[in-house]
DNA sequence: GAGGTGGTAA
DNA sequence: ATGCGTACCACCTC
């Protein structure tokens, strides 16, 4: 057999594409390597400190991992290689937290480690009595501190203090749904909480779970709180994300709506069950203000705080709302990256990362939609080139994306898919005000009230209306099932996150022959073409092809 | 509308 | 080479 693996002293590992067991190989692949390119023919991954400590988080052994490498590997494997991977398994259990009745303590695995933090200056204040050299007291405060700078140390500490139980709550999932149809999780749904509940294991209970968009996140979330039966709070990124999780839970459980509490802008509500918004809980008056909605992390006694879009968590501000690391936390995400490389913060703040799908695994499945993508380049007219040579770079990089020409192509596609429905997605207000003039259609911004966003939302779900404009306020978490056509027409600059996301919105399953389409329409020879190709980087790796297409008219 | 926050870039 | 405050455009709460 023609092995399809190199890998190489410097922790990468080599993947051919056209090799039989393909998909098999990059699924274990994935379960402890990060993958770092993947153009047609080779993928590249790297073996980190970060990716074997999620692969121990997640059950993965040294001996599993280096049977498979050696099972697979075209030459032999450099020894240091799997020297190193030992060694790294190895630092994920040196230091474990545990708790006793006086309080928490820090063990490690020999004195001599233990003498080596004391003399890191930012570690060794923060330990407090010792026990017996090898075990130390910590301040229980600073759990989540201590776990950030262990990692950065190198020595991941394994978290089997426990957490608070939460009050409890009877929490009873539906058998059959509103609409009348069963509901059960799906296989990988399961695995995905298996493998963050990690029954036995004391470690269980705080991770982060990454589920393609359209594969039933918020179903996760509901079957961890059904795992636990605990007052939970969930975290949101704005109203309409929050009651669509409102509506989940009506839908799916037994809980009544005076369960349920909404915490936003406009209600106050705390609730056995309550989702609040980042926003609210960092909100403050002044910059060097108090959050003044803080106190709703000690209003109930929680059990389990769900994280939406928890790849949002490391901005500086948001992150304050990991600080609380006595109760479980679980953060759900369909993209975990971000362009200023804080990504892996995700794992110190709210913990390793349990389960991960390759979105094209679900859509082999049938459990999201398949994506066709396209990108259609459009040329610039005489003028918009003669005022594009002379400006600098960000107006260049506007001019481009807000080029007019790129108005025919869209009148034509929502010819071409007069069936379909249609969501029109852009970054600059300007252009989206302007085409919805134009073309005489409803557009939602951030400056559309809740009440009237709801409203549209709801009538394209409905089908009254087949094309929604919308801003990045369509970014997140907006759960359109039928939305089947996404066209993009401008974005911000090479973000990933955004360009994933974006064709998220069309990853529901769909009846027929669960196909969606996505456009994204960008100026020919431009600033926006090479930040184009950057933006399409995260869902390329995930192996979806963009076919090219320029725009003759 | 004011004041704060997020993501991204240079 | 990398870190860090700044600019820009958009969104959220009050």
């Amino acid at each position: 057999m023609n092995k399809p693996l190199i890998i190489q002293s410097d922790m990468t590992i080599l993947l051919e594409v056209n090799t039989p067991d393909f998909e098999l190989i990059r699924s274990e692949l994935s379960g402890y390597a990060e993958l770092e390119k993947s153009p047609e023919y080779i993928h590249t991954y790297r073996i980190t400190p970060i990716s074997i400590w999620n692969a121990d988080s997640a059950g993965l052994t040294y001996n599993v991992i280096e049977e498979f490498l050696l099972k697979y590997s075209k030459y032999e494997v450099p020894e240091n290689v799997l020297f190193e991977i030992r060694d790294l398994f190895d630092r994920c259990g040196r230091f474990i937290l545990i708790s006793d009745k006086k309080g928490m303590i820090l063990k490690a695995s020999d004195p001599l480690l233990l003498k080596e933090v004391r003399l890191n200056k930012r570690i060794g204040p923060f330990l407090l009595e010792d026990i017996d050299g090898q075990n130390v007291y910590i301040n229980p405060n600073f759990r989540g501190y201590l776990k950030k700078e262990f990692i950065e140390l190198g020595y991941p500490v394994k978290d089997e203090a426990g957490y608070v139980k939460g009050t409890h709550l009877d929490f009873v999932l539906k058998e059959y749904t509103e609409s009348g149809r069963e509901f059960i999780l799906r296989d990988y749904q399961k695995d995905a909480l298996n493998a963050f509940c990690e029954k036995g294991a004391k470690t269980g209970g705080s991770g982060t779970i990454v589920l393609p968009c359209g594969a039933g996140k918020t179903i996760v979330g509901i079957g961890a709180i059904n795992e636990y039966q605990c007052q939970t709070l969930i975290l949101t990124t704005n109203i309409i994300a929050l009651r669509q999780w409102i509506t989940e839970l009506l839908d799916k459980t037994m809980l009544k709506k005076e369960d349920i509490g909404e915490y936003s802008g406009e209600y106050k509500q705390v609730r056995p069950i309550t989702v609040a918004t980042y926003n609210i809980l960092t909100y403050r008056r002044s910059k060097k203000g108090i959050f003044e909605h803080f106190g709703l992390f000690s209003q109930n006694n929680w059990g389990l705080i769900i994280y939406d879009e928890v790849h949002l968590l490391p901005a500086p501000v948001f992150r304050v709302t990991a600080e609380i690391q006595a109760r479980r936390r679980l953060g759900l995400t369909a993209t975990l990256v971000r362009e200023d490389g804080l990504e892996t913060d995700v794992f110190s703040l709210i913990g390793p990362k349990k389960y991960d799908v390759p979105w094209k695994d679900l859509e082999n499945k049938s459990w999201i939609a398949k994506a066709i993508c396209h990108e259609i380049r459009v040329s610039m007219n005489r003028d918009l080139r003669l005022k594009y040579i002379s400006a600098g770079k960000r107006e260049q990089f506007r001019l481009a994306s807000e080029n007019s020409d790129k108005f025919t192509v869209i009148e034509s596609l929502i010819a071409m898919y007069s069936k379909s429905n249609i969501l029109i997605i852009g970054q600059y207000i300007n252009q989206l005000e302007y085409m919805s003039k134009k073309l005489g259609l409803p557009i939602i911004t951030g400056k559309t009230p809740t009440q009237e966003r709801e409203a549209l939302y709801g009538k394209f779900k409905a089908g009254e209306i087949k094309i929604l404009i919308v801003s990045k306020v369509a970014n997140f978490a907006i759960d359109l099932p039928d939305a089947n056509v996404a066209i993009q027409i401008s974005g911000t600059y090479g973000s990933r996150q955004e360009e994933a996301q974006r064709l998220g919105r069309i990853l529901r399953p769909k009846s027929g022959d669960n196909t969606a389409y996505f456009y994204t329409i960008v100026t020919n020879a431009s600033l926006e073409q090479t930040y184009a190709s950057k933006r399409q980087l995260f869902l390329t790796e995930q192996g979806y092809k963009y076919t090219i297409e320029k725009w003759a008219d």
